[in-house]
RNA sequence: GGGCGCGUAGCUCAGUGGAAGAGCACCCGCCUUACAAGCGGGGAGUCGCAAGUUCGAACCUUGCCGCGCCCA
């Protein structure tokens, strides 16, 4: 034991140490049930690093070191993130680039030093090496972050989701999908952001609040009357392909079935009725457009109404007028507003009803919300596009309802969190869209022969090779062809696509596990025993991992999902990179120690969302200092004599208690209420610390004979032994550095402890010698605060009345008390069933 | 509009049918040979509001108010 105990340096120490001597290893000779294994969550590491990531990666580690030390293989890989749109984004404003996959590749290409005016264009596979090294950097400062944090993670376990291996699962995974009949290209009116240009799925969705107007559009009936609609977004009148009206809306009875003639454009459409035509909403009929929202969608496919599309991918009006719209007229207005913004169409369009006379009204302002794609700031638009889905229940009442009971079978911390899952399945309105049309991503294995004209025959992909992955097609070459044939008649044509990176996350399972690669590992660690996560991604990540295990192996990826909370500001404000608010965790880390850290997330329960609280730190340190403290003080008393036992009912009931903590505490972490489990084990500390130690600690010195001394001291060590346990997957730091003092090996390998371990010493003795000592001692303390003199101060006598069952307890601890308080004179007396009462003569 | 969660001391939260709690903060003390980054003591709450069930409600039921999130 060192001569002077302290925090500093703890986390350099061991970091290591554990390191060096691999306590965190894998044991993989160990079979499936005596693993237990994590789904962790792989940061996005182009994301900045936040204090967030401390507090729910914390949880997940508790977890794995109490399972450690339950005897269980822990397999707590960490994979990375780096896959995918942020990546590319962060690329692009980090060297000023963007990405022009028409350009050839430049090996010997520098990117700037610092972002121009304008982004220098590169190619695709020069933009990709970039993502790559930046992404390196970025898992860096990841790691280093996580090993002063202490997590337990084996770091010979990790993956990128775009590293090759990650690719060859991802793309396995998928081209099983397909043989399956679970992946399927469909040419489908899809959601479309315009400022990436890629197609995005309905998980990607948000809305906001945008303000917006109502104008009033009369349609030429066929009696020479007006029907009027009302709409946001006029400058999709070309676009137009029926009206609709509520079937029960008497106002329209007669006008569904008839055919009206849009204004302007002069385009005979039909009237039809639809149950969610809404006769509250405007004039109750509505224009259908191809497409203005997702209803018009739903619209078009169940009335089986033509399409006019008006809107290009980069979000503006279409160079050439949509079939139908046929007149000199129409073409006329039409050339007006192509090749137009959204905005500058609809003053024009507005301007045109204006100048025939076919606007009712003035507009009326209206705030509503609008789809945006979550990363993306400008409207999605509904465009017709060639695109791969993944059943995901949306179309399919049968999976669906696998799906849901999939939810069922799963052990959700906290329960509650179990509806999330279900009101998004249940809101399922389409398969998962998964291809989207970027760069740095999992190519989509896929090739597609040319027919004579050089047209791709999309209903006959060429799949990959399973043997032969990754591929990537736009360099691969299908068996059967030859290079050359690229891109010519009879040739074939890589499907130039990315997998969504959900589509690849989604298999983290898999991809840790090493599926299809290291099977033998596979077999030990799947199904998996624990996905810890955030809540906002219920929707994404964990219900889109349950979609393909249930694809793959008709079962659970996992059988426990423990969400965890966010971290709010001090303010209690969720923490964003737009607020500013953002607290980053290295500084925090360095000021009060990675275990106050934790212990600062550690008080955060499961599922809750927590504050900052760099008070909450300073009791974590505090709380350090105190095991160091009192470990030095409890071991420089010297070890007991082996034959040594607790023989003083005062010792006795300590270890009781803490028999009922250990017992509490496992209890709690069975559960994953890693929160209850400190608590316990805190609250036994600082009692176990001001009160006990107090109490014994004369006779621990050997005040009262040897005998009465061995009884303290094993009972001491004891407590000692099971509180560096109970705190170890805590406090991970100050538990190794005194348990390094005394005993051999680490106390991160060592058996948690069972309740029989200070139940033996303590025989049938329960806690009230101990609550007793502590209520008179305390009434001593009281009065000699009162008296404002020091606690050295002898007490003249001590009178106590107790209850007569009680006088044998008062008995036995009266040594121990008398000592502690300095107390000259005792006496009891019995107080006739009147309770317990304390007199103090100072 | 529907769903989930939350509302307890100045702050952060525990308690979920049997006498309102902890930590922090605050106030008053104490050099006490493990720890002054410590120790002892103290004040402090209409348990969001209202009604109901019960011998008894912070806890169960219903309604309402406020906050947050999810979904539409």
């Amino acid at each position: 034991m060192p001569e002077s105990v302290s925090l500093d340096g703890l986390e350099d120490k061991w970091a290591r140490r554990w390191e060096d001597s691999g306590i965190y290893r894998f044991d993989r000779s160990k079979g499936r049930d005596e693993v237990y294994s994590i789904d962790t969550p792989p940061p996005t590491v182009s994301g900045s690093l936040h204090i967030g990531h401390v507090f729910s990666y914390t949880h997940t580690d508790i977890v794995a070191r109490y399972q450690r030390m339950r005897g269980r293989s822990v397999f707590y890989p960490m994979g990375w993130d780096d896959n995918g749109l942020p990546t590319e984004r962060r690329v692009q404003n980090y060297f000023g680039v963007r990405c022009d996959p028409a350009l050839p590749y430049d090996p010997d290409l520098t990117p700037p030093e610092r972002p121009g005016r304008t982004e220098v264009p590169i190619s695709r596979r020069n933009f990709i090496e970039l993502c790559e090294r930046l992404t390196v950097a970025d898992e860096r400062a990841f790691e280093e972050l996580w090993r002063r944090l202490g997590l337990s993670v084996d770091w010979q376990m990790t993956y990128q989701t775009i590293d090759a291996d990650a690719r060859t699962v991802s793309q396995r995974a998928f081209l099983r999908n397909v043989l399956r009949g679970e992946a399927y290209l469909s040419q489908a009116p899809t959601l479309w952001d315009v400022t990436f240009q890629t197609a995005v799925a309905q998980a990607e969705l948000e809305d906001r609040e945008r303000p917006g107007a109502y104008h009033h559009l009369a349609f030429h009936r066929q009696d020479g009357q007006r029907a009027v609609i009302a709409t946001t977004r006029p400058e999709l009148l070309p676009g137009c392909v029926a009206l609709v009206a509520h079937p029960d809306d008497e106002r329209y009875r007669e006008l569904v079935g008839t055919t009206v003639r849009t204004p302007v454009f002069g385009v005979e459409v039909p009237v039809r009725s639809h149950r969610l035509a809404d006769p509250e909403k405007g004039s109750g009929l509505a224009m259908i457009c191809t497409f203005g929202d997702l209803t018009d969608v739903l619209w078009w496919r169940e009335l089986r109404l033509e399409t006019r599309s008006v809107i290009g991918r980069d979000g503006r009006i279409l160079a050439d007028p949509p079939a139908g719209l046929g007149s000199a007229a129409g073409r006329a207005a039409y050339a007006r507003i192509a090749g137009a913004t959204m905005h500058t169409a609809r003053e024009r369009v507005v301007e045109a009803l204006r100048a025939s006379g076919d606007l009712v009204g003035d507009s009326v302002d209206i705030v509503h919300p609008v789809k945006f794609y979550e990363r993306g700031d400008r409207p999605l638009e509904i465009i017709t596009t060639r695109q791969w889905y993944i059943r995901n229940g949306g179309r399919d009442a049968g999976l669906r309802a696998a799906l849901l009971a999939r939810g069922q079978q799963l052990t959700w911390v906290p329960e509650h969190l179990r509806a999330r899952y279900e009101s998004w399945v249940t809101g399922l309105t389409g398969d998962w869209l998964v291809s989207r049309q970027r760069y740095f991503g999992v190519p989509i294995p896929v090739w597609y022969p040319l027919d004579e004209q050089g047209d791709p025959v999309y209903d006959k992909p060429i799949l990959a090779d399973e043997t032969r992955l990754p591929a990537d097609p736009s360099v691969d070459v299908p068996a059967g062809y030859d290079a050359g044939q690229r891109g010519q008649p009879w040739g074939f044509l890589g499907d130039p696509d990315v997998l969504d990176t959900w589509a690849t996350s989604s298999l983290t399972p898999y991809i840790a596990g090493r599926w299809g690669i290291d099977d033998d590992l596979f077999g030990r660690v799947f199904p998996m025993d624990l996905r810890p996560q955030a809540h906002e991604i219920i929707r994404t990540w964990l219900f889109s991992t349950i979609v393909r295990s249930h694809a793959e192996h008709h079962q659970l990826p996992w059988s426990h999902a423990a969400i965890s909370g966010w971290v709010l500001d001090p303010d209690r404000k969720k923490m964003s990179k737009s607020r500013g608010n953002v607290v980053t965790p290295l500084g925090l880390l360095e000021r009060y120690g990675s275990d106050a850290a934790r212990y600062w997330a550690a008080s955060g329960r499961p599922g809750t969302d927590t504050a900052v609280d760099t008070g909450q730190m300073k009791v974590g340190r505090r709380l350090a200092v105190k095991v160091l403290n009192a470990s030095r003080f409890v071991l420089g008393l010297g070890a007991p004599a082996p034959a040594a036992t607790a023989t003083e009912s005062l010792d006795r009931s300590m270890l009781a208690d803490l028999a009922t903590v250990v017992a509490e505490a496992t209890a709690a972490l069975d559960g994953y209420d890693y929160a209850r489990a400190l608590e316990r084990t805190e609250q036994f500390f600082w009692r176990f610390c001001d009160d006990y130690l107090e109490l014994v600690k004369n006779r621990a010195y050997g005040g009262r004979g040897d005998l009465r001394a061995e009884s303290a001291r094993v009972s001491l060590t004891t407590a000692l032994g099971v509180l560096l346990r109970l705190f170890a997957p805590f406090l991970p730091y100050v538990t190794e550095e005194v348990w390094s003092w005394w005993r051999e090996g680490t106390v991160h390998r060592a058996a948690w402890p069972a309740p029989e371990e200070p139940r033996v010493l303590a025989g049938e003795t329960d806690g009230t010698p101990l609550a007793v000592a502590s209520q008179v001692i305390g009434a001593i303390r009281k009065a000699k605060s009162e008296a404002q003199v020091s606690m050295r101060t002898e007490v003249a006598e001590v009178v106590v009345r107790a209850p007569a069952d009680v006088l044998p307890v008062l008995a036995a601890v009266a040594d121990d008390v008398c000592a502690a308080g300095r107390v000259a004179s005792w006496d009891t007396t019995d107080s006739a069933g009147s309770g317990l009462a304390v007199l103090v003569r100072l």
